[in-house]
RNA sequence: CCUCCCUGCUCGUCUGA
């Protein structure tokens, strides 16, 4: 009665944590030894990290009965992928086999979350290091946005695949070095959908739509994130209309696509709009929840904005720092306060919000006592 | 045999010329 391959497919294709569950409650119903089935129950493990329940995650992680490698490798990821670096730390070092993976894993972790100094303790201590390695340092400083020091490590890779190559795309553009992106792209031994689409977004990015539009159709194939940033191209430069017109003729919808149009309706002045859009939705992920908070926050709908947070299935730190900021432009600072206190997980952003809305108001004793209680200062 | 680690799309704060 149990359908591994549909549901190897179900778990793949699963985007939102309510679906997770659902998806992990007919595994389990079905599936009667599931947790010694380390295969699938690793699969269950990856969704709800991608899925952003870290804790469902750890559940899932703890439950299996003989965990392997690739076990710990995605609970580190689960961890990192969601700003738990602390978390991910602690099950590195208590990781009963170091292997190459984790050593990637655990560097990349430092990386994506902007402790670049970490990740290069982490490179530098490896014995063994593969291109992976070398792509995850070079991401890291790319991330951190040092672009000579990624170049130097560019240059100093003894071999390079299309991911190095990739990355490099991506670090001139978001570095605003289009002519180099394009020169690096023409110049590519073999490009694939990501360097087309990265290429795309770039010059959506800054707003030189045509161009985008040009690769777009020049692209030899095409994926859902290659419409999306396409999409996201003309929303960027405040072509509602084409953008509506673009979405319309999309072969497919990802949740993405319908997140970037509620964003689009939100950043325009059409709160209205964002939410019928919203309300179209069959399924919706934190970040629908939160562009529509942020409609309402743009326009200074408290109370809407308000409504959204109270009802949101699960909030992140965007949905708490997007409810702390609504106050504190209306000059409640009270109840940013309160908010700021009560959310479980703080990042710079959410310190930043709550450190400008005293700044905002003058209150500059409270703001000096924020920035003297923030972990990491720059 | 099939799942892990590196690159591209959507949401928040601040900063930039």
């Amino acid at each position: 009665s149990f359908d591994r391959n549909a549901c190897l497919d179900r778990i793949s294709s699963c985007r939102s944590l309510s679906a997770a569950k659902q998806i992990h409650a007919q595994v389990l119903a079905t599936h009667r030894t599931l947790r010694s089935d380390t295969y699938v129950a690793n699969l269950l493990l990856q969704m709800y990290g991608k899925c952003g329940s870290v804790d469902d995650a750890a559940r899932v992680f703890g439950w299996i009965s003989n965990r392997d490698s690739f076990s710990w490798v995605l609970m580190l990821s689960a961890f990192a992928q969601n700003g738990h670096l602390e978390s991910a730390k602690r099950l590195f070092d208590a990781m009963p086999l170091w292997t190459l993976a984790a050593w990637n894993a655990m560097l990349s972790a430092y990386g994506r979350n902007g402790f670049i100094q970490s990740a290069k303790g982490i490179f530098d201590k490896m014995l063994e290091r593969n291109l992976i390695s070398w792509n995850a340092l070079l991401s890291a400083f790319a991330l951190a946005g040092h672009l000579g020091r990624a170049q130097e490590i560019f240059d100093a890779m003894i071999e390079w695949n299309v991911v190095s190559l990739n990355a490099m795309l991506g670090i001139y553009s978001r570095n605003s070095q289009l002519a180099r992106a394009k020169s690096l792209f023409d110049k590519m031994p073999e490009r694939d959908v990501i360097s087309w689409t990265t290429l795309i977004a770039a010059n959506a990015r800054h707003g030189h739509t045509e161009a985008a539009r040009a690769l777009f159709d020049a692209m030899p194939r095409r994926d859902q994130f290659s419409w999306n940033s396409m999409l996201s191209g003309y929303i960027a430069n405040h072509n509602l209309d084409k953008a509506k017109i673009f979405f319309d003729h999309m072969p497919e919808w990802s949740l993405v696509s319908w997140n970037t149009l509620i964003s689009g309706y939100a950043q325009s002045g059409h709160p209205e709009e964002a939410r019928s859009v919203f309300l179209e939705m069959r399924e919706r992920d934190l970040v629908s929840w939160n562009a529509l908070l942020d409609a309402y926050a743009l326009h200074r709908k408290v109370d809407e904005a308000r409504f959204v947070f109270d009802t949101i299935p699960e909030r992140n730190l965007v949905s708490w720092t997007l409810m702390i900021n609504v106050y504190a432009v209306e000059g409640h600072l009270e109840e940013s306060k309160y908010l700021f206190q009560k959310m479980p997980l703080r990042d710079v952003a959410a310190w930043n919000a709550m450190l400008s809305a005293y700044a905002r108001r003058g209150l500059l004793n409270h703001a000096r006592s924020v920035l003297a209680a923030m972990p990491e200062r720059d």
